[in-house]
DNA sequence: TGTACATCAGTGAACGCGCGTTCACTGATGTAC
DNA sequence: TGTACATCAGTGAACGCGCGTTCACTGATGTAC
């Protein structure tokens, strides 16, 4: 199946990426409504032809949300640094760099669930790659355990499983509240709420990944 | 206009007031899609009685997204606690609860934008109250100054006139910091991020919002 | 290499639905004298 | 207190639009012998 590729295979493959290329497109201009009508009006082709690639149009939207997540994780996994703390402030940019670049896949993502839609098991995989990212870097620079409520430390505890290392629960703990920071702060950025305050945001950003770093224990 | 109310007044007042509350009811069953028809089938008018009251569905979201500022921001300033870091837990705890107690209105005034919409300047200063309320007792508090780079610095300086008090820059920007980290966290629950990590998250967040209070420098 | 059949991509019409907004109209409520 | 007129709330039909999805069909591509 991987090598014998037809020509309807491959013209398949192609015409599947073109409606996801075009939905993300539309996306970017009309806003988080996504209309099947208008993909295949751009593509030229008739409305129905769109069902020969995807059943419906939630499993169009399944699949630009599991590509973003998997765009995103591959931008932050990518990001490097000379040492961990300037791993840990690559990362973080890198993250904010995707979502001013991708501002409306971003909305799809962490944005207000889209009404009616269901998001299946698949997207939590890719959506786990940059929290993944995180705890990779608070590992390499040995980030320090501290004070943690049973709950949150039993909560960790049934995380570490799926890590990378074994961090103590407490630096766990405070990767995860620098996690929820950072995306807080982009969406803030992102959906206006900043204006009038910290916009433009990029210096305080900047600052605000270099106190959670400290706050994590990534020596400077 | 305020004393002399004619029955016409009374009634217009109340049907306002119902159009209102039915389109909030929609929103939390239909998800964030609002319908000007769908609201009057409800309430059992034609539809295009609506435009007695408001001009166009852009008006009638405006005036739900201003009354869902105004919601929170009366329950977290009617939150209370005996010292500075007990009003700190005390407000941030009405952040969620009341985001808890109203879902979709959150979505609305935190999710990603609505397609199409564009926000007047209405809203902007309800919404700063929430934001208000933080810089309230991290100043109560003597909250103290630290390092900020001078961009930040200045971006401080520049929203001091319009604050309560004079937090130093050092304290403003950690405050600042810890807002969007308190809704960074709110959001990820409710948007389901969570799911699989910290979630239950109710210890998680007490957890978080003492390390932010630690952070801002607000004595235990 | 050639033929017969099966598979698949794409079409265009149709179904059934919902939407925001406008408009001319009716009848009730309010106001001025 | 009563009458004449102006204001307003609410109606119902209509405009013009877009949507997701289904279906019978055509013609091209692939497969087995």
């Amino acid at each position: 199946m991987n090598a014998g590729r037809t020509a309807r295979d491959r013209a398949r493959a192609e015409l599947t990426q073109e409606i996801k290329d075009e939905a993300r497109r539309q996306l970017a201009t009309d806003g988080a409504q996504l209309s099947l009508r208008a993909v295949a009006r751009s593509l030229g082709m008739a409305s129905s032809a769109i069902y020969r690639y995807f059943p419906s149009r939630d499993d169009l939207l399944t699949a630009l949300i599991i590509d973003a997540y998997s765009s995103l994780g591959a931008a932050v996994e990518a990001s490097t640094g000379d040492s961990p703390r300037a791993q840990w402030r690559s990362a973080c940019h890198a993250v904010r760099n995707w979502a001013l670049d991708h501002r409306h896949e971003y909305a799809l993502i962490y944005g207000s669930p889209v009404p009616g839609y269901r998001a299946p098991q698949d997207t939590v995989a890719p959506a786990a790659r940059v929290p993944l990212v995180f705890v990779g870097v608070a590992g390499a620079a040995g980030a320090p355990d501290s004070d943690v409520p049973p709950v949150v430390h039993a909560q960790a505890d049934a995380l570490r499983p799926a890590l990378p290392n074994d961090l103590p629960a407490g630096a766990l703990a405070r990767v995860l509240l620098a996690w929820t920071q950072l995306f807080g702060m982009i969406s803030f950025e992102l959906f206006g709420q900043l204006v009038g305050s910290a916009d433009p945001a990029d210096e305080f950003f900047a600052y605000a990944v270099d106190q959670m770093a400290d706050f994590v224990g990534i020596a400077r």
